[in-house]
Parts: structure tokens; C-alpha cells; sequence
DNA sequence: CTAGAAACTAGAGCTTGCTCTAGGTCAATA
DNA sequence: TATTGACCTAGAGCAAGCTCTAGTTTCTAG
């Protein structure tokens, strides 16, 4: 029996997803999972492939900045309504929706970035002379 | 003298940054500031617009991910070496790099945030039945 | 069969970045 | 001048997301 079931310890899992250990069980715990782990007979996880898209799922959801309760939501609707797909929609929809608002803003925020370090090689090469304050009313303080 | 010089109280420059006066007092004892505020008679905290300046980079840098920790050894750095630039670009230029993996990170991530999205507009479509695991082993679960 | 690595549970602890409380003082306005 | 809103300090508290500890048990390789 359980042939093909290629079964994951959670070490494996861990090394696999970048997540630890430790993590994994505090994930469990959160309710972040699709469904508990099987065991073995001694009580250790053992987990399935599957498990392991849906951590790399997670994965993808945190990184772009969803809070773990909502992907705990996003988790129990799956459980909860496993062929109503429009909750996740929705959820999926305003979570793109916000990843967007983020790249706009990081876009904007490294523009400004990039012009400090202009103005920075700027000030290097003319050898300005600073004080704490450099360059006065407009823009470009210390 | 000090004929130009707008003083600003901590409630305009907080809501001039969007940090509240809480966050402002916190930064300061964190020693993010440049200088410590100049106070009037009474003991109340004048902004110069120079400040503004600086919170508004500070946010920018706090907005791509910089810990406070790090903005505050930028600011240490221009505490301790005005006219030396060559840590603060040093700093800035890592932080740029930083920024851009952030960046494709993100894009990375959109992508397949937009497939999956994709894949349940296909699911809700064709009313695929589902269960917790609804499309086996190539991509896609749940 | 045994040693060492890896897993187990329950729960405490940590880091970052705020956020709020208590008990006042200051300042602008009617 | 009196009130009311903004500000002050010191320090406690909080939320998120891990991370680690202690003490024990299981698994695997030699």
C-alpha cells in the first residue's frame, strides 16, 4: 500500500520551503494548514507534496505581505467551502490589488532613493563642503 | 536673526509625515534624528522644515525595507562624518540593490498570484468540483 | 542493538516597530 | 484669564512572526 505517496518528513519540508521546523509546527498551530499532517506510528508529521505547494503558496502570499490571520482565512475557506471559489476570488483579487499599490510605491520610493545617491556622488566629486544639513531649502538634507 | 526659519511643531510634523507624535518622540530616543529638536521656552519640540526633510527620506528608506537600526547608522553617519560620503553611498547603493531584489521578488510573486487567480476564474467557469486538493500534483493546489 | 540525529510537546522568550497610559505642563483663543 | 487642546516624560503594553528551551521519544545507519 502507498505506493506512489512519496511522504515528507518535516525536516524535508522545512529545507524544501525555507520555512523551519519550528516554523511549521507554529504554523500548524495558527491553523495555517489545509489539514493536519498524517503521522507515523511513533507520532512523527509526515507530509505530502501537496502540502508542500500550498506552504510554497503561503509562501508567495507572506512575501508579498499578506498577515498570516489572513491566509489562515484564505485557509479556511478552502476547508470550508472547497467548491465555492469566489471568497478566494475576492481575496485573491484585493491581495493583487494591494501588491500593485506596493510596487508603485517601492518604484517610487527607489526613484528617490536613486536620486539621493546622485546627489550623493555629486556632492563626492565637487568635494562639497557639508554640514549636517547640506543643501539647504530644497531638497536634499544631509 | 533666524528671519525664514518655520518652526514646526511635533503635531505638524506629524502630520506632515504621517508618523504620529508617539512614533516621533520614539524616533528620536532612537536616535534616528540628525540633532535633537530645538525646544521652546516651555519645553515643546520645534521642527525646523530641514527635519521634515530628513523623516520623509527616513520613511522612504523605512517604506523599502531598511530597519531602523540601519536608518540610524545612516544618521550616524552623517552625525559623525558631514563631509565623508563614501559610507552613506556605500550604504545607500547596498540598500538600492536590496530594493531591486525586492523588487523582482515581488513581480515574481505577482505572477503567479495572477495564475492562480487565473486558475480559479477557470475552476468557477467550467464548476470544477473540488476538494481540498483540487488539481493534484502539477501546480495548483486548493 | 546501539548511538546519534531528528522529531515530539508545551510553553516561554525574542525582535521589531510601534502605541498607549498616567499624571502632569504649556499655549493659543474666546 | 480661563479653558481647552496640544505637548511633556517615563515607562508599560502590544501585535506579528517567529525562535528557542527542556525534557523525552522515535528513527536510521552502522
Amino acid at each position: 500500500m502507498t505506493p506512489p505517496a512519496a511522504g515528507l518528513t518535516i525536516g524535508q519540508v522545512a529545507s524544501a520551503t525555507g520555512l523551519s521546523v519550528h516554523t511549521l509546527r507554529f504554523y500548524e498551530r495558527e491553523g495555517l494548514f489545509l489539514h493536519a499532517p498524517t503521522r507515523t506510528a511513533g507520532g512523527h508529521r509526515v507530509y505530502s507534496p501537496d502540502d508542500l505547494q500550498w506552504l510554497q503558496l503561503c509562501n508567495r502570499l507572506r512575501d508579498t505581505g499578506m498577515p498570516l490571520a489572513q491566509i489562515k482565512e484564505f485557509a479556511d475557506l478552502i476547508r470550508t467551502r472547497p467548491d465555492d471559489y469566489s471568497g478566494r476570488l475576492q481575496m485573491l483579487r484585493e491581495h493583487e490589488a494591494a501588491v500593485i499599490a506596493k510596487q508603485l510605491a517601492l518604484a517610487e520610493n527607489l526613484e528617490a532613493i536613486r536620486h539621493k545617491i546622485a546627489i550623493y556622488e555629486e556632492h563626492q566629486r565637487t568635494g562639497a563642503t557639508a554640514g549636517i544639513y547640506t543643501d539647504g531649502r530644497q531638497g536634499g538634507v544631509a
